[in-house]
DNA sequence: CTGAAAGCGCTAACAA
DNA sequence: TTGTTAGCGCTTTCAG
């Protein structure tokens, strides 16, 4: 299925006539060839089906790549912890070419702190970049800095409208919230729905979730165009405002049903009300793989969970940039959109 | 993150007042060393915290690797076809570290041709092996020979009962068939149940959905104790004789939703049934990503599919082997589980 | 039991 | 414009 390789820049050579030196020019493309040995040497490449090992190469320029990650910093159990785990992984792979990956972190609500770790990627001199953008238009300045320097990046969990970056893992959120829709009503007669959402003071920052709600909404209308879709805010920093919020809400939606559905990764928030409250007559879903969110799935607070491998996305950034870097090889698709886990209590101790 | 590990073996051998020479002797454990040379040298290794650089290694002791995978042979559009993939992947993977990979068919209704893939392989003197195994004496013969070469070998899929393989990469066929009872009753009154099987001719081959099979009658039990189950048996080569038995099974079933499962790949025996009949009343669930069964998805005639990626599984074996030739590190995990993933017609077009 | 030395295939500086 | 050469870090004879 593959060739045994064997022809070296040695066999090139001498059946060019030339010597390795030369050989190694027209491979990198350091000029100083003549027209002519250039192009036997080229034919003579083809002919042999030579194949550089790079094993040697790398060893031979011991050149000192580095990739820097930019990500929202977390705390335990929060949705950027899987990524990190990505990112470690992606390392794993990284290192065995000798590259080097760092994660530089920010506080996703502070536009100065995200303008700090830009800064510092930059100062670092990274041969490639991973970014999780929050931030629209310093990241579009900042990503136009990376493309004057010819350094490539890669988005991941989303992206912008720029076009210069090398690729993109991420999850399609239209379709996600499309998707959650279908799971939520599964079929049944819904008359009202509660999308809870998080208060967040948004000075500068794209809301992440906007699109999936499109998504979510338009199914309702498509499928339940009587269907009620009531929205109610929750402060993640007050547990006691959270619980008055949603026992309003409760009293005002008359079906003892109700249908409940969170587009972030904090659908635990529900799932501990619920819980504390012995509610267990409502249908639930929400997204992503915290583990209260898992302990809830499995407790039945929670139906359903919408999951990504935002591990595999942040890897696979990492993989695309390593292989850039070494074989020249530029990923195969540009955009890359990861699947949408559907979990339940059944299958969900198999997911990570 | 990583230190950038420019300690080399030469620094080694001189803070131990030695020669590379010895210290690669102790790295590689081929004797010859005193005791105290030895001791010394495991010190200095420690302390300076030397990372052996594996280009070097490999480049140096230019080795010729190469990993067999044996598995059925299929015609387009089968099940094995997205395994076959997952090998193209894998090999891509493995190629980057010198090592190649080639792929032994065999067909899994024919213990003759087992024989002479197996045969094959081991003549072609493997450095590692990922099988699929069907035959199940036939392998364990096989892997204890394995096992006394010294070639390790990683299951795919299905694994049996012996101890000495390096990994497996498959899924909880007990828990799919359980999960899988869980979509397709979906909290609704159900009184019959049609598993449709696949007749074959079992000389000396284990059946590999048996075990998900009783993962679904036990739910079935548990859940629906009064439900009856019944078995319907087609033919894989007979397209009449398939729908006079659906056509007598409908017959025989008072309820007007139906509700159908099969435990292998091929649900779109029944999906075409039903299309051809114009019957879209049924509930049916099925396995694997085929492209005939998204089409069912799609079309909804099937309701649901569990799959998994059994193209992951197959570079993951790969990737196992190739590690442990290159960078002798066993997998993490010996037995990995991969996840059941539930798929509609709302997320299947991100499946692959 | 140990050290010296010759590569593995490739890169890059230096001569020519 | 080209050839020569000294490594990169490790393995493996071959002497001692």
């Amino acid at each position: 299925m593959k060739e045994n390789c064997k022809i070296t820049i040695n066999d090139v050579a001498r059946a060019a006539g030339v010597s390795k030196g030369t050989v190694d020019r027209v491979l990198h493309d350091r000029g100083e060839v003549s027209a002519k040995s250039r192009e036997k040497i080229l034919r003579v490449i083809e002919e042999l089906g030579y194949r550089p090992n790079f094993y040697a190469s790398i060893l031979a320029l011991r050149k000192n790549y580095s990739i820097a990650c930019i990500i929202p910093e977390f705390n335990e159990g929060e949705f950027w912890e899987l990524t990190e785990k990505g990112i470690l992984q992606g390392q794993d792979y990284a290192s065995r070419f000798g590259i080097t990956v760092n994660a530089y972190m920010y506080d996703q609500y502070d536009l100065d702190s995200f303008q700090n770790a830009c800064a510092k990627v930059l100062s670092s001199g990274p041969s490639g970049v991973v970014i999780a953008p929050m931030f629209r238009n310093e990241t579009l300045k900042f990503v136009k800095e990376l493309s004057d320097r010819q350094i490539p990046y890669v988005y991941i969990d989303s992206k912008l409208e720029d076009d210069g970056y090398l690729a993109y893992y991420g999850m399609p959120m239209y379709q996600s919230g499309y998707l959650c829709a279908d799971i939520l009503t599964d079929g049944r007669e819904v008359r009202n729905v509660h999308i809870i959402r998080i208060e967040r003071d948004k000075r500068g920052l794209s809301d992440p979730t906007v699109t999936r709600r499109t998504g979510f909404i338009d199914y309702i209308a498509e499928h339940y165009p009587d269907c009620r879709i009531s929205n109610i805010f929750l402060d993640p920093k007050n547990r006691d405002a959270r619980y008055e919020k949603l026992d309003r809400m409760f009293e005002a939606d008359p079906d003892t049903e109700k249908y409940i559905v969170m587009c972030n990764s904090r659908v635990h928030f529900v799932a501990d009300y619920l819980k504390d409250r012995g509610i267990m007559t409502c249908r639930v879903v929400g997204f992503d793989v915290l583990e209260r969110n898992l302990s809830a799935l499995r407790e039945g607070y929670v139906q359903a969970l919408i999951a990504q491998h935002s591990d595999r996305q942040a890897a696979a950034a990492i993989t695309a940039i390593t292989d850039l870097l070494i074989l020249h090889a530029p990923p195969q698709k540009k955009d890359n959109y990861t699947q949408m886990d559907i979990l339940n209590r059944y299958n969900c101790d198999y997911y990570i």
